[in-house]
DNA sequence: TTTGCATGTGTACGAGCGTACACATGATGT
DNA sequence: ACATCATGTGTACGCTCGTACACATGCAAA
């Protein structure tokens, strides 16, 4: 009736009320994981500020203050990726006993874990290719890599820990590719191969 | 000494000179292989219109004359580099005569060209990664994936194969990321571990 | 209770980007 | 010779981005 300009009163609650400040105790946690939805949906390239606040509905202001830069976002992003793999990895070669249950973690964890369908296999991808470029990312890689090989030291030599760590990547990785994933028995046939 | 604003000599040469006009036929060539080293010394995120013209030394505007979008220059760059790499591939098994001569073939291939030093093994990540989200890309990784099978259908059976080619990109990769890369040896013994 | 400061919020700024587009030029077919 | 148009060149626009920064708020120490 009046019209909207015609209110003269100013301590009415402004046009665009302010959001309420929320008591939000690990948002920074909350922020790493909104980044790897953020990574895992986007890639890296499509990675930023904006998107990761609104995934984990934050204001722009909040990424500032929680992290210094973008890279410092991916960096703990990434080293939390691989360290919850490494761990399952760790926690699979660790309870087998013998060799013959090692061979069988190693197959239960290509088939389990890494090709899980809720797993994001391209999430790794995107961390090899950031990490190309990215010193601080490359140690996380190199970490994850040496924990993986030690790990597979417990039942194995060497030489074929290596061998055996560089066919895990490549079996994950062909079955991410394809249109026509290997099957558990196809990758349990390639694992025994080389292993017995 | 008259100082540069009092000439009135409008005829004189401008003082930005534009850039002359050059004869250059297959420009649009030298712009994919321009996108390449682009691609491998910054990553598809630091591929701009702006920075392959400068290296390929040409106007900005040359780059929309040529390429409806920044995606069709991605997808031809990437084309060809699957292409270049699958040739190879071909070349190799199709010269074996036998199954050891292939055997050989495949070592050779790894360690002589995946592996070569001016051999660029980060565009191929670079190409998964963006494969993971750009159909045309997928497209190219996957014709690429079948033809390296077809030509190792050649020599072994079709388990085999698919095993192999697992094995192939999980080497290169491996040595790739690792700061301590795997010697020839270690590729020789683990591909003929695995096909002998 | 008071006060300090860690934490939360909103906004502005400059840079770089893809793309569109107007204009220039010379190779080529007639 | 000359007209045409594929090709070459320069620049402007609107957008999104990372980051900086001023201000708000309430927990906790004193």
């Amino acid at each position: 009736m009046t019209g909207t300009t015609a209110d003269p009163d100013l301590t009415a609650t402004p046009p665009v009320a302010r959001r309420a400040r929320r008591h939000d105790p690990n948002r920074r946690d909350r922020l790493i994981g909104a980044a790897l939805t953020v990574i895992a949906e986007r890639g890296v390239a499509g990675t930023t500020h904006r998107e990761i606040a609104k995934v984990a509905d934050v204001p722009l202001g909040s990424m500032t203050y929680h992290f210094a830069s973008l890279d410092e976002i991916l960096a703990e992003a990434f080293t939390r990726h691989a360290d919850s793999i490494a761990r399952v990895f760790d926690e699979r070669l660790t309870a087998a006993r013998n060799r013959d249950e090692a061979v069988e973690a190693v197959i239960a964890l290509v088939t389990d874990d890494l090709l899980a369908p809720g797993h994001d296999l391209v999430l790794t991808v995107e961390l090899y290719v950031a990490a190309a470029r990215n010193p601080r990312l490359r140690t996380v890689t190199q970490a994850w890599m040496q924990r993986s090989r030690d790990a597979l030291e417990i039942h194995f030599d060497p030489t074929t820990a290596r061998e055996v760590d560089a066919l895990i990547e490549g079996l994950t990785l062909h079955s991410a590719l394809s249109t026509d994933p290997m099957t558990p028995a196809q990758i349990r046939h390639a694992i025994e191969r080389y292993l017995r």
